[in-house]
This record gives structure tokens, sequence and C-alpha cells, in this order.
DNA sequence: TGAAATGTTGGGGCG
DNA sequence: ACGCCCCAACATTTC
């Protein structure tokens, strides 16, 4: 839009520092963001354009940069999280009273969330019956191309310098494992891609298993507008056709594109999504859990290695495997009964796809609470689960070195090993590693008697 | 996108 | 050969 004009285009990103935002980014995207800025600066330099950074209330900022450039017209992409839509909304009416061009546009979704209605109107509350219209939705899946000539500002108006917005962690420097493991930027997300499109075919098979490599990996790059869901939708759909990835393994993965947009939809059609449980009964709900136990459960001490493994991977990388990011959410909520939204806080500050409407969609969705939830009584036994997904152990031992001598047929549960097992695996229950933290049968009990409490109240 | 408790079935050991 | 019992395997129900 901004290019076809032909008038020059000054590239901007106006960091939101009034405090309004409730949700402003938490320390690994804010890390995700520095590195993802000097991308885009590298990339936009390629083009010949500089990126104009600024921070500030957005709106007086974008004032500022008009009076200084003489700006017609302003496009950005539209963010669907309530308190940009609010902003946005206040600041396409102060623009347009101006007379200065305002347009947004959608990169970010698939879909519109308001134009994916129920028969007779209304936001939809089950995955696949919203899916479903999705699919028989009308939808411009290619992405735009790549603009080739922008025309570069003469005199670009002062950019602050990045270094300054303090990012990144200093002391101490705890981004270690982001940096090997992330590649921020376009470039980064495309090299994913590709890497991903290898391997799709045995996506529906493996996509459970945290000890492979077989998701996309794809989500940080989503959040952070790096890649289009377009994009993805458009390579996933060529391979398919042309037969390089089977029909089963590109509905799957589509799908999962999917619940992206589902979780988008209901945040759009459900503001307080982040704050408030969607069953209203769950304001009442007894959680009992101590701050020392949810400390143990941020610090992967938990003493159940699928669960130590997950947070230890989260606190590592910035990242955890769907299947982990469920038992963990699982044992927090359910074993030691900790309100979901201390969950999605934890999440929110150390994922660096921290994403609202996925988080929180997420979070509720573990918990009971959520659209289309998993019912309460549904509880992961983080045993089971482990020796179901990380069967020879090999992500536990990933994560939690001192258990790695530990044979597979122990390592889930190392409680229940014997005692020369653990001598030669160089394990001291209570010192090396923690004896577990509680009683998983009486845990669940406990989490079932309590939700009985709700149930009640709730007819 | 659970797991535990409970119910059912059928093969085989045994008197 | 027959009935009885045990229990693994599978199915269904419950939480």
């Amino acid at each position: 839009m901004a290019v076809e004009s032909g008038a020059p285009v000054i590239p901007v990103f106006i960091r939101e520092t009034s405090g309004r935002d409730p949700w402003s980014p938490g320390a690994a995207s804010r890390w995700w963001l520095h590195e993802s800025l000097v991308a885009l600066t590298a990339s936009l330099a390629e083009c010949g354009l500089p990126l104009i950074l600024r921070s500030g209330e957005v709106l007086a900022t974008l004032d500022e940069l008009i009076a200084e450039t003489g700006a017609q017209a302003v496009f950005w992409n539209r963010c669907y999280e309530p308190y940009a839509i609010a902003r946005d909304k206040t600041i396409k009416n102060h623009l347009t009273a101006r007379g200065i061009t305002a347009k947004s546009g959608n990169a970010g979704l698939l879909f519109e969330p308001w134009r994916i209605t129920r028969e007779g109107g209304g936001s939809y509350r089950v995955f696949s019956a919203f899916w479903r219209a999705c699919r028989a939705a009308e939808a411009h899946m290619r992405p735009e191309p790549r603009p080739t000539r922008m025309r570069p500002p003469e005199n670009p108006p002062a950019s602050e310098s990045l270094t300054t917005w303090n990012l990144q962690p200093k002391s101490p420097d705890w981004a270690g494992g982001l940096r090997d493991t992330w590649t921020p930027g376009e470039a980064g997300a495309l090299a994913r891609l590709d890497r991903f499109l290898e391997r799709a075919a045995r996506y529906a098979a493996d996509r459970d298993r945290p000890d492979r490599e077989a998701t996309s990996r794809l989500s940080p790059h989503l959040h952070w507008g790096e890649i289009s869901p377009r994009t993805i939708w458009n390579r996933i759909a060529a391979a398919a056709a042309a037969g390089r990835i089977p029909a089963a393994d590109e509905e799957k993965f589509l799908s999962e594109l999917g619940w992206r947009e589902f979780s988008h939809h209901l945040l759009f059609h459900v503001p307080d999504l982040a704050e408030q449980p969607l069953r209203p009964e769950f304001s009442e709900f007894p959680w009992t859990a101590c701050e020392a136990d949810i400390a143990r459960w941020r610090r992967g001490m938990t003493g159940f290695p699928i669960v130590d493994a997950g947070m230890r991977q989260l606190w590592q990388t910035g990242w955890m495997h769907n299947r982990v990011r469920m038992i963990a959410a699982s044992f927090l909520v359910k074993d030691l009964l900790a309100p979901w939204q201390v969950g999605a806080a934890w999440f929110w500050d150390t994922l660096v796809d921290a994403d609202l409407a996925n988080n929180a969609a997420s979070w509720q969705w573990v918990a009971g609470c959520g659209a289309d939830a998993a019912p309460y009584f549904r509880i992961f036994n983080p045993i089971l689960q482990g020796e179901r997904f990380d069967p020879a152990g090999d992500y536990v031992r990933t994560y939690c070195p001192e258990l790695a001598r530990l044979p597979a047929s122990v390592i889930h549960r190392p409680w229940e090993a014997d005692s020369a097992t653990l001598r030669e695996a160089g394990v001291r229950l209570g010192q090396t590693y923690p004896a577990p933290m509680i009683d998983h049968g009486k845990a669940r009990r406990r989490a079932l008697d309590a939700f009985e409490r709700i149930k009640s109240s709730a007819a």
C-alpha cells in the first residue's frame, strides 16, 4: 500500500512506553524484539531504507513524526489485542480528522476475527465448528509480493538508538541459550519453514514427541510478524499438492494454524480472556498453592522429570514443546492447585513466542475453564505422559542432565528405582535431584474434590 | 489433545 | 470331558 503511491517510504517502529498496555512484552520477548529489530534494520538497509526507532505514547509520537516529515499517509499492520484495538482506533480517527490517510492491514491472521461467525451471528466457542467455517470461507491466502523498489526519504527523521532501549539482559546475561536456539528475523523464519518442510511428512506421527525435532518452531516468528500464516499455508499446500507431504500431515499442521486463529478469534470476542475464566464458575475455584510450590515449578524442581525438563527447556531456550506445555501446565493447575493466571504470567515472561491470545486461550484450555476445553477431570499423569511421549527419556536427559545416566525404565519415576540403579547413575534423590514434591495420585483426588465444590455452585 | 475404576470376555490351568 | 476359577486383555464408565 505504502509503496504503490511512489512517495518516499519511512519505515518506523514505535515502542509503546506509555505504561498503558497491560501486557507489555516480557523479558524473553524483549530479547527477541531487540534481535528482530536488528534483523529488520539490516533487511531494510538492503533496500536502501532506514528503520526509524521511536519510543513513547504512540499517537503523540506519530504526530511528532508527521510534523517532522510532512507525511501524508500512515500505514500499519493490525494487532488484534484489546489494548491495541482501542489505541489504533483512536489513532485512525485522529489521523483521519487531520486529513491524513490512515490504513491498516492484516498480515497476521488468515481470517478476520469478525468475519467467521456462527449461523445467525455470534462467535464460535468450539474449535472444530470454527475451523470448518474457516475452511469454507473464502480467504486470500496468497501473501502480497515483496515490493521491488521503495523510494527512501531524502531527510529521514532522527532515530533512537536500539541499545538505549535496554531490551537485552545484561547482568546477568541469561540469553545465551536463546541465541543458540533462535535466529529472529524474516530470514530466520524462512529458514525454519524450509527445514520444517523437509520433515513435515512425519508431522502427524511425531508432533507429540518432544525428544524429536518434529514441530515447526515457527511460533515466535509468527508472533512477531516475521512470517505470515499465509506464506506458511501456501508453502505447505504447495508441498502437499506436489506429493511431498501426505494429506494427513498437511491437515494436522494446518489445523494447528487453525488453533492459533481460534485463539485470536476468542480474544477478539472476549477481551478479558487473559484475566478472567471463560466459565465464570471458575472464579470461585479454591486455589491453594503456596508461593514455595509455584517457585519449584518455575525452576523445574518439582521432582517429576518430564515437568522439570519442560520448565528448564523454557528457561534455557525461551520455548517449550507443545505436549510438554500441556503436561507442565496441568501439573501447576491440577496437581499444585495454582491459578492458571500464575502459569500464564510465567510463560508470558519467559516464552519468546509469548502471545496474548495463544497464551490465554491455551492456559484456560488446560485449566478446564476455556473454550472447547479439556474437562477439568482430565488430569495428566506426568509419569505416564513422560513414558508415552519421551519413551527413551532422551528429552529428560537433555534438560535434566543429573538424570542422564538413569535407564529408560525408571527415568520418568526415579523414586521407584532401586538403590543400586540410583547409585550407578549418580543420582541421590533429595540432593542431586529433588524427590517428587507431591504424590500424584493424592493430588489428582484432591483436584477432583476441589472441582466438585465449584461444580455445585455452577448449577 | 487422559487416566483410573469398573465391567466383560475368553483362554488356559486344574481338580 | 467338564466346570470352575484366575487373570490378562480389552471395553466401558466414571472422574
